[in-house]
DNA sequence: TTGTAGGCGTTATCAC
DNA sequence: GTGATAACGCCTACAA
């Protein structure tokens, strides 16, 4: 960091025998306000070009209580849903002059709360964050330290901050639906994280979808731990070594997905004519897969303009917009991988 | 940012009528140094939890010199690759307690100079870029300014920079010359961003292999603008619309691979009797393409480990280790996406 | 064993 | 029109 170049408000007023002060207002283009000269300005200005001149953003944070930057943390930046939502804030960002900073918490609460603890020794203006979902305290911590926090994706129920996400239950549903007007009555449901909302809305749309087509609900076709591709795979494995008669598999993440897919190939099954299925987060390479698979669209941009808007507007006005919680609509792309079991009835 | 239990050391020693600086000692740990009473030391630490004393980062980088945090920029983070490399970097930047600055550049070069600035005003410890690969002043510029940088990916030859990449010659002469061996003659070359060194690198690979092979090349056959799916696609629409006769595509990138993959399903051609298709970057989904795709494996895991060493001991040692070029073997991960011609002609 | 004072680079307030 | 000074929160050389 020792910059041989490093030129400071300092050394321009003593090369030019200006104060500080005076040099500070004219690259500031206060000049009109403060009254300097048109030729002060106009050295100044030159002599900070020719000095390279950057203000120290870190003396500037320090003095104006304000770094502009933010706090972004996912559970997994290589998921791409995620990776989709960090590119768009980071585009809203910039557009504001902010910068942001990244943590992945590797699904894992504690690398949450380190990078939080991170984030706001650097005195982030904001933290927009799609929690693990399990634990919470640190969030509300942080929240009561006057840090506006904005929660994607993942939904607290205990805290009351500001939520942008999807309607998980309508999307969940409206798939589970899909699933039963195919003639899929034996479905099962490879889940995410058990305790978070997100998973139990999403469970809770499946239940509802069975429930109101008077499909009894067995519990032990609802199976996973995480959002993961590896818990994906070793759900799917167990579910297809019983013999549960199941017709489709519904999952809750790509990751999920993902997963799945390698257990039904292990076990040489064949979608969608051995089993169907459908799968939560839309992804461009589905429409590639053997066969295409189909999948409940998020609306991705809209979440990350959404979250950093709302973020953004509690940082301005200094104040905590409790509890807003916004759930955009999703939407179910047909693709190939869910029979139509009907059809090939009335044959 | 203006925290309601904002504690500062200031804060503490006025409430423990002791002087800023005996706090500062203690907090740090630096009580037996100063032969601080154990007593006065155990207050001090008393103090700190109940007021939740953080230290202030911005305060400390301001006075240290040093910031504790280190920026990257990649051209696409919802590539997957990039993606996975920022996942690596995060956790050998958290084993230093340091903390990272994301950008994605959207491979433009405009983007890239914003964020570069953005963080050297903050003062970052060094910078980690996967540059897009056509202009590089922005970056000897930064390192002038005496900013460690570590180049990834994307080499750059004008530059003096340390890099660290893959073997891109070799990986793309083997994946040619597997095509070769598999009784491919008419092997086209759907290209990333032309000037780009490693866009080079590859080219030259696949010239190399035909070239030894007594294969003339044909350059209507390297098509391609840029390393993202819309240039993929493109250039395998365009190329597949002429009559080339060629029996394979070798595609520059996973991103490439998927556009040109639409194009040729929207041809109605079949992967691989039709044409056969090999590709750089090797993702867990390709296992499940219809076929699997053939591809060239990057060790991602190791070039974010070796990029985040080499600029952590550029940080230490506050020098420019110039010029080191790592490049890191690539391997063949063969499925089913190359039709094996010399076997069909057997038959 | 603890305290004082200066400075990191800015900006805001007050003064001339 | 311009300048001096204090303050943001921290660390450290030097005092005591």
């Amino acid at each position: 960091m020792k910059k041989i170049t490093d030129s400071t408000l300092t050394q321009i007023s003593k090369h030019l025998n200006l104060s500080i002060s005076t040099v500070s207002r004219a690259i500031n283009g206060q000049s009109k306000k403060y009254r300097i000269s048109e030729k002060t300005t106009k050295v100044i200005i030159e002599a900070a070009k020719k000095f390279k001149y950057e203000p120290n953003e870190l003396a500037r944070s320090l003095r104006l209580k304000k770094s502009n930057t933010i706090g972004v943390i996912v559970p997994d930046i290589t998921n791409p849903f995620f990776a989709v939502v960090v590119r768009w804030i980071e585009n809203a960002a910039r557009l504001n002059d902010k910068i942001i900073f990244i943590s992945d918490s590797n699904n894992d609460t504690e690398f949450e709360k380190i990078a939080i603890k991170a984030f706001s020794s650097r005195k982030i203006d904001g933290l927009i964050v799609a929690p693990v979902g399990n634990e919470s305290f640190h969030l509300s911590e942080m929240n009561q330290l006057d840090i506006p926090i904005v929660i994607i994706d993942r939904y607290l129920d205990k805290l009351n901050l500001p939520f942008v996400g999807s309607n998980n239950y309508e999307g969940s549903k409206e798939a589970t639906k899909y699933l039963i007007g195919k003639g899929h009555q034996k479905i099962a449901f490879n889940q995410g994280l058990k305790k978070s909302k997100l998973n139990l809305d999403r469970v809770r749309g499946y239940c509802d979808a069975l429930n109101e087509n008077g499909i009894a609900i067995n519990h032990n076709l609802i199976v996973g731990e995480n959002f993961n591709e590896q818990s994906g795979y070793e759900a799917a494995k167990f579910l297809l070594s019983k013999n549960t008669g199941i017709t489709a598999i519904f999952t809750a993440s790509n990751q999920i997905a993902l997963g799945t897919i390698k257990a039904i190939k292990e076990k040489k099954l064949h979608i969608p004519n051995d089993i169907s299925l459908l799968s939560f987060d839309n992804q461009s390479y589905w429409d590639f897969f053997s066969p295409p698979i189909t999948t409940v669209e998020q609306q991705t941009k809209k979440i990350a303009d959404k979250a950093y808007n709302l973020l953004s507007e509690m940082i301005k006005k200094n104040k905590i917009i409790g509890n807003s919680k916004i759930q955009l609509s999703t939407k179910l792309i047909k693709r190939k991988s869910v029979k139509d079991k009907v059809k090939k009835a009335w044959k």
